[in-house]
Parts: structure tokens; sequence; C-alpha cells
DNA sequence: CTGTTAGCGCTTTCAT
DNA sequence: ATGAAAGCGCTAACAG
């Protein structure tokens, strides 16, 4: 196999008749030379007929910027929110930014990768995304501190961390969860149970709070919040027996849609009709929930937008060190199906 | 903010009191030198301590390897599969590899991103997962080419090429839709609808092939097959139609699952009792699967591996460049629930 | 067994 | 308006 030699700024130099800082100036349209158009064009013709792509390493290594940004999740990786997040972020960096997916497992060097890759200049920054269902409080600690104290450019995303020193892009669970119930109210709904998972987040506290001052708000209004487990057979054995006494209640809230899936599934099952007999509605949305029977209604997270500001943020730190932390939050979405009904 | 000097390997040699090439051999662990097992700690200690990190754009620029992989994929990135298959790539590319998204955009070089970024050297190597719901064949001839001519490191993931030449991990639809139309056959079944895509791809011809195999195997199966757009309220609408003819069969085949979750939904609707009346099968499973009523029986495709054995092709393209091309077959796995019913 | 040194390909200051 | 040259941090061939 002909192994061929790499073309070289020094080759388009060459062939243009200039040196390699003309090529160099030309090509990166540097601000700041004025070079004659008829150099441009013979500059741009050569790296043309060469075929000369810049070497990314070298450039890499003489700007110190990987031109990269990593992502790391210790979310299940399957999950499809993951992806949808990665749609925006894709949106928000441009043609000159990649993705490095990154792990936080830790390597040879006795550190997670994520930190290895940026240590490594691999990366430029990193953007955090929470995993949503077991959110370690002292792992949060560690990366503050890499943040603040080791100055590593860093986005938080869908991390309610109240901290004016990182930057950080929250959804509002809160709001999201005050208007599901809200919604379920004023659709004449009295008794609510609430399924939550059995483990508390920020997120799920915030959620509580929500659904728990949209009932307050209201007279006569029945709560009641039923922990659930997010091991399967556990939440199945949980949701029938709490469809065994739907007497005792008209609506159901759950905090995720796998959760509602699966009471919709034994509704079914114990031959029980969603809406007419209980509402059903989940505090975050899939793509999954216009098959359901019915289909679900639900408040959806703004993902992609997640994705986004998260990367715009991340941006805006790589260009310009002295961006100004922000903590900003976005907005949910109520979309209105078929497994509630008015009144 | 104090910009602090990065640790370089010069540092550390100083501090270990030997030289950087030294420091490398060491903590590259080069084979044929041997060195002192003193100095070997003294060094590693030095590297600690200082929090040395190697520069990988400058070890990139040197080596001439980037220690990184592309993945691209026409496909909808929101699919959850996508997801799988990159779950899979990971698990095989150990902690040295690290893997880059890139897409097909065309960027200001005027060449497509995974193209630009291997010739930047960003990438070593690329792994192409196809885009099943619109397959252009004019594209693959511009893979194939860049595969081929151009000497660039390539797997082609869940494309049925069938060119000795080229790497490529493909999944047996055939083999997959013959399990899934037997299964019906050997359940009785003696007349099937086959619901496929409006559109032509080397997967569906595979699958058509293996539904009729299946069929012209056993005497008196009568088969029906019809196309379905994927516009979604045309789907619904086709459906919906052939549900009102249910007399004229006794299951149906989907090519996707999201065909069959739209069979399940509507015949909620009218009052069809699956799988008593009709019995679904879908020619690909997703993790929703689990939460239809009823449960849908699938053929599941083997996408962790997919993305398993792709990656582990390319890093043997990658360590040893006379790896003979190969073409790999995965297979389907049938998964019974309780959308057929036995005899 | 360890040190010296020459680049890898690029950007960028300084000089012309 | 363009060129010469230094040097980013590393590896590896060669010397000792």
């Amino acid at each position: 196999m002909k192994k061929l030699k790499r073309v070289t700024s020094m080759d388009v130099a060459k062939e243009a008749g200039v040196s390699r800082a003309t090529v160099s100036y030309i090509l990166n349209d540097v601000q700041g030379v004025s070079i004659k158009e008829t150099t441009k064009k013979k500059v741009i013709q050569a790296a043309k007929k060469l075929g000369y792509y810049p070497d990314s390493m070298a450039v890499a290594l003489k700007t110190n910027k990987a031109m990269s940004i990593g992502i790391v999740s210790k979310r299940n990786i399957s999950e499809q929110r993951y992806i949808k997040f990665l749609d925006g972020v894709k949106s928000a960096i441009g043609d000159n930014y990649s993705i490095i997916l990154c792990s936080d497992h830790v390597d040879n060097f006795g550190y997670p990768e994520y930190y290895s890759y940026y240590k490594r200049k691999k990366i430029d920054g990193i953007l955090f995304l929470s995993f949503q269902e077991h959110l370690a409080e002292e792992k949060i600690d560690d990366y503050l501190h890499m943040s603040v104290e080791e100055n590593i450019p860093i986005v938080f995303a869908d991390y309610h961390l109240n901290n004016q020193m990182v930057n950080c892009v929250d959804i509002n669970y809160y709001h999201g969860a005050y208007m599901a119930a809200s919604y379920l109210i004023k659709n004449g709904q009295k008794e609510i149970i609430y399924l939550t998972p059995d483990f508390d987040t920020e997120q799920e506290q915030q959620r509580r709070k929500g659904v728990e001052d949209a009932v307050n708000e209201h007279k006569g209004i029945k709560l009641i919040k039923t922990p659930i487990s997010t091991d399967n057979d556990k939440e199945i054995e949980a949701v029938i027996k709490i469809l065994s006494k739907k007497d005792e209640y008209s609506a159901i809230i759950t905090s995720w849609s796998k959760m509602a899936y699966t009471v919709l599934y034994q509704a079914q099952q114990l031959n029980i009709s969603i809406p007419d007999e209980i509402s059903v509605i989940a505090l975050a949305g899939s793509n999954f929930d216009v098959y359901t029977y019915p289909r679900l209604t639900t408040c959806n997270l703004p993902l992609f937008e997640l994705g986004q500001k998260s990367a715009e943020r991340l941006m805006n730190m790589l260009t310009d060190a002295n961006t100004l932390p922000l903590n900003i939050t976005l907005p949910c979405k109520l979309k209105e199906r078929d497994s509630t009904k008015g009144i």
C-alpha cells in the first residue's frame, strides 16, 4: 500500500509561490493583515488543487484549543432523552467544534475520563448532563470544585444547583409539576394520587413542591403521595395495588412516563377505563406517549433546548474567558392528550 | 485569573532528574528499552506529584494518530437504536480511543464533516451507521470509493453491501423475517398480512424475501403484502382500513415496531382483540414493546452487538493495516410476548 | 541504561 | 503586503 505524504501548508505555499505564513493568513482569514486579492486567489487555488487540509492536531497544539467539547452523562445512555439533548448541543456548537462522548469511568490515570480528556487537552470544555435517576450528591461537589477551583469550563445541564459561581441550565420541574396538578384540579379532580420514585433528588423535591403548591392553592383537594420502587416488578406490584383502590382517588400523577405506562398497562389488564375512571398524567414525556392507549397526557421536558442552551453557554465561556456564570431555567410544556379528561 | 503554565514532560524530567526521553519511555511503557526500577519509580512519582498529563494534541501530531474514531449516521439521531449502537461501540474501543460524533453535513470546505475530520486527522477511522429509512444509493458509492480508493479505514454498520473489498457488519434481516413468519405459521396462522414501508431498501427486500420464503415452505398459507406510507396520518388511515377487513387474515407482520404500535392502538380503538382476533408481530423491537397493550412480540435487532462488532473491526484496521476486509452478519432474536398467540 | 536532538505541521511575532 | 523563524509538547532514532 502506497503511503502518500501529507499535503502541508508548505506545499501549498510552494505551489502558490508564497510563504507558509501567507497561506495561514489567507486560509484562516486572519484580521489585521491585508493581502492582495490575486495572492489570495492563488493560494486558495493551490490549496484546492493539492487537496490541502490543515492538520487539526498541529493547529490544536499551536493554538492550545482542541475545538472539541466533551459530553458526560452518568445517565443510562439508552435513554432517548439523552439523544434529544445531543441534538440540541449539535445545533448550537456549529461546524467548528466537535462532540466527544466521555464517560466518568476512571481510567489508567486514576481519573475520570472527562477529567483526563480535559487535562490532556482533548476537549476544551465539558457539558455535564445529570443522571436523573441517581444524582449522587458527593459527585456534585467534585464537579463544582473542578469548575470553580480548577477553572475548567463546565456547564451543568439539568442540575438544580442554585450556585452563582457556575453555569447551569436547569429545567423548571417545579412549574411543570405545578401546571400538571393545576390542570388536573381545573378539570375537577378532587383526590389525586402522586407516584414518586422512592429516592430523593432535587428534581423530585421540586416536582413535589409544585404539586403540593397547586393543591394547597385550592380548597378541598386531597393529595396522596406514594413512593414507588424503581425495581420493575415492585413497581408493577405497587401499581396494581393502587389501582385496586381506585375509589379513593380520581387522578394519578407520575414523575416519569415509564411509571405512567405501567399504570396504563395495568389499568387495561384490570379493565379500568382511562380517563373515564381515572385521569393519568406524567411529569415527563417521551416519544411513545402517542402510542399508549389512551395517548398519554404529559408535561414535556425541553430537552433539545436544554442541549442547545447548555452548549451556547459553554461556547460563550470558551470564546470569552470573562463570561459571567449564569443560571438558566427552562420551562416545561403541558401536552394534553387522551389520558386525562375535562369536567 | 492566574493562567498557570502547563506541566510538560520536561518538568517531570527535571523533577525526577532524568531526560524527557526517559520520561516518555517510562510513561508509555515502551517495549525494547529497559529502565532501572528506581528510575521508573522516581519518574512516576514526579509525574503524579506535578499532575502531569501528556498533551494529546502533541502526541497526536507526533504519532500521527488522533486516537479517536468518528461515528456518522444519517439516521435520525433521535432514534433510540442509535444509542444502543453507541453503547456497543464504547464497549469495544476501550479507554484509549474516543468517540467523535460526526454528521455528513457539508462544511466550509465543501466536504462532508466526517471526511474533513478524517483528512484533518481529527479521527483515525469512520463508523458508518446506515440510515435505515432512506438509504440513498448514490451516497453508498461515495462511501465505497472512500474506503477502497482513498484507503480510509471505514466500517459499514447495518449496510447490506456484499462487497468483499470493505468491512461491513450487517444484521440478518432475512433470517429475522423468516423466523417471525415461521413462528406465525407454526402457531396456525394461515392468512398473513405484511405491512412494509412504501419505499424499497436492501433491508426491506431481505425482510420480504424472508417472509416469502417462510410462507412458500408451507402449503396453503396466504400472504398479502401491503405498502404503508411513512407519513403518520396516512399510516393511521391505512391501518384502520386494514383492520376493518380483519376477516381476511389472522396475523399481521410489520417491518417496524412503530407500525405495530399503530396497529395495536387502532385495534383498541376499534375494539379488536389482540391476539385473539389478530396476532401481531414486528420485525424490529424497541424498549417500548413491553408497555404496549398487549405487549408486543418482536424480532429483536442486535444493535449493541452491531456497535461492538463494527468497532472491533475498525480497531483491527487501525492497529493492523493489513487486516483483511470482512463481511459479518449478525442474527436477530425472536422475543415472544403477548401480541401473538399459539394454537 | 539514559540523554541529545530532530522534527511532526502549524500560527504568529517581528522584520523587511 | 509578505517572509523568516521560533516554538507549541511530544516521540523516537541515534549516541554515548
